[in-house]
DNA sequence: CGGTATCCCCCAAGATACTG
DNA sequence: CAGTATCTTGGGGGATACCG
């Protein structure tokens, strides 16, 4: 469908990447990303909600994945309140929602890998 | 199409995880490993020519990670000869192959958001 | 040709405690 | 409620040199 991809470097926010599938896996890589953009995917949700869907991870990781996702343009976040008890949502940008497609489909080949589709 | 996936840990190759989505990404994450997958999607490429493909990997960490992936089921080691120098051929298991969905998507994706598609 | 062996640095990420 | 502040550990991955 289209050319490999060697010899065509990439920057983005700053880093390089010696291909673009490397930036992507760099963008969404690592434990959590890609389970924080699927719990998005249909509706915005708390930094609680969140929490409670991964219950494994700690408040200071969630917070630290939440900060590059929105660095890197992937979610919004918005505040309601200005003191506390304050309410924090974040939801996928247009960005963010064009990830659609490869959340599906390493959605269904890991849970087909692990046996677990409904 | 499935239902979210809090509640279903998973452990694979002696690795646990909070959910599956976050063990594909352990399993094909990091700088190079969907590089390699993406490159071998064709055909089988010798150790050289996957060096050549990615001009910016080391040598010892393509060893690593193709040692992971064959390790992990992505991808069979086959070695020709038994004095050097030997050719070693590497290419997708039926295991490394239902992946391939994934790939495109995620090579589409990248593509696109880089502005490169042909 | 296709790797290993060392050394090293950086950072992802967990544990724990604290706060506006 | 939604985070920060510190500390710590493990492993990814680069640089360089050497080997069967």
């Amino acid at each position: 469908m289209f050319e490999p991809t060697n010899n065509c470097e990439v920057t983005f926010n700053g880093k390089n990447y010696p291909c673009p599938i490397s930036m992507a896996m760099d963008l969404i890589g690592g434990r959590w990303k890609g389970v924080i953009l699927y719990y998005l995917q249909d509706e915005e949700k708390r930094f609680s909600e969140l929490k409670q869907l991964m219950p494994t991870i700690t408040e200071m990781t969630l917070s630290i994945q939440l900060k590059q996702l929105e660095k890197d343009g992937f979610i919004s976040r918005t505040v309601y309140g200005d003191r506390p008890p304050i309410k924090v949502v974040y939801a996928l940008t247009d960005f963010g929602n064009s990830f659609k497609p490869v959340l599906d489909a390493l959605s269904l080949w890991s849970h087909q890998m692990v046996g677990q589709l409904p």
